[in-house]
DNA sequence: ATTTAATATTGCAATATTACGATAATAATA
DNA sequence: TATTATTATCGTAATATTGCAATATTAAAT
């Protein structure tokens, strides 16, 4: 017990819960926000941005960065990362359809 | 620690995840589109086709209940529930102009 | 080669989630 | 009222998430 059954449910409904789960946080949906705010890339201050620790904003930058929503280097002085358009249109639709194809003539 | 800080975030950062996290299990993905699928208001077979224990169903349930996603009367026997079509509607609507209004034009 | 600034990793504690067996509550029906 | 089928709640164990201090890593600049 404890454990999600993943197995039990399709490629597409984990895929789906697993982008959920990044945007289940409001830290993600600020950091997210915050980048596309800026003009180019984002470089140095989201942590006096958001307000938590910066380990705690590296981890939550991991999780965004895991499925695939950043892009730039991240390696060095002045990492700077943007939002990958082609990942973001793709989760984009995903959520998109699945609002779309639910069936609402009931009750 | 342990918790997150809601407190530094704005209320729609925190609305946003918060249905995010209703999204954020497989479970919760396959119950909304079984329910989608049928005819009308959904009755009793939601266990055994999901696959997961009946308590287990019910906790998911209260989940997608909570954010108001499901409407019908809850007691009794012969429950009955489907989505509410209102609140459906503001949550995609939530996730679009949140995909919609991030500024990709970087990088 | 050292220093420095920025980011990542580790370790840990607190809290939250997931799952299910056991049990309780509910309401229709006999 | 007693039975029955259905749904909810309780209790508990396993796992996951959140957050941060301390530390390590990285790479540019001195």
């Amino acid at each position: 017990m404890g454990s999600s059954k993943t197995h039990i449910f399709s490629i597409q409904q984990n895929e789906l819960a697993q982008a959920a789960k990044v945007l289940a946080h409001p830290a993600r949906i600020a950091i997210l926000e915050y980048i596309s705010k800026q003009e180019g890339c984002i470089c140095n201050d989201l942590v006096d941005e958001i307000g938590l620790a910066q380990p705690t904003i590296s981890q939550h930058l991991n999780e965004i960065k895991k499925i695939g929503l950043l892009k730039g280097t991240y390696e060095g002085k002045n990492l700077c990362y943007c939002i990958d358009q082609e990942r973001w249109l793709e989760l984009q639709q995903a959520f998109n359809n699945f609002f779309s194809n639910i069936n609402l003539n009931c009750c």
